[in-house]
DNA sequence: AAAACGGGGGC
DNA sequence: GCCCCAGTTTT
């Protein structure tokens, strides 16, 4: 499977590629927080909502959990989401100085922060080169031949060895986008693909 | 390895 | 009314 080919065809179909209303570290990193196992048409105006009373690690740390969990209802998971912005916050602030770190190992340590959303801060804020493998990138990366793998952990160390350094960074958006409007986890839309003539459809 | 966290939208 | 959604932590 020609891995290029691919990203080469989804560059064409997502020429913007994702969009990003604020690609500050601390509103990326809390963003990509609440978008976890969540719509982004509903985090991202929630997010909005919830920076135009709390927009700093400071504002955050002392703020009232009932308060974040009443704005960030929508999201779902509010009850914990809401007590982990407050505690990244606090680490922020107690560990880094206010400042998100631009490392994984150190990303990784924050509550609620794992791979997945630690990779979306390192590419879209700091615009590094890793891969963040979510559902889609992992469903995606299977069908259509490019890694033979169970778990996201597992995609993302076999995705590094058969993918250009310079490619991994614009991997996470285009799949999301794909795997959304074309190929979906249930019922892809085959007769409309453009991956149609090079897909094992595995499916 | 499986459960738990969850409101909102699609069907 | 049922099922799924830009995952991560806990049991």
């Amino acid at each position: 499977m020609d891995v290029e080919e691919i990203i080469s065809r989804l560059k064409k179909l997502y020429p913007k590629g994702y969009f990003h209303i604020n690609r500050d570290p601390y509103y990326l990193l809390i963003s990509t927080v609440l978008s976890q196992r969540t719509r982004d048409e509903v985090t991202i105006p929630t997010t909005q909502k919830l920076f135009s009373v709390f927009d700093t690690p400071q504002k955050m740390a002392s703020a009232d959990v009932d308060e974040i969990r009443e704005l960030i209802r929508e999201v779902g998971f509010y009850n914990v989401k809401a007590q982990r912005l407050i505690e990244i916050s606090r680490v922020l602030l107690d560990e880094y100085d206010g400042i998100v770190p631009d490392d994984i190992d150190e990303l990784v340590k924050l509550p609620g922060v794992g791979r997945k959303t630690a990779n979306c801060v390192l590419t879209y804020a700091f615009d590094k080169d890793a891969i963040a493998v979510d559902t889609h990138v992992h469903r995606i990366s299977n069908r259509m031949g490019l890694v033979e793998t169970d778990t996201p952990e597992e995609t993302e160390i076999e995705l590094e060895k058969v993918v250009d350094k310079e490619m991994w960074k614009d991997i996470n958006g285009l799949m999301v986008l794909f795997g959304k409007s074309i190929c979906r986890p249930v019922s892809p839309k085959c007769d409309v693909c453009i991956m149609n003539d090079i897909c094992p459809k595995l499916i």
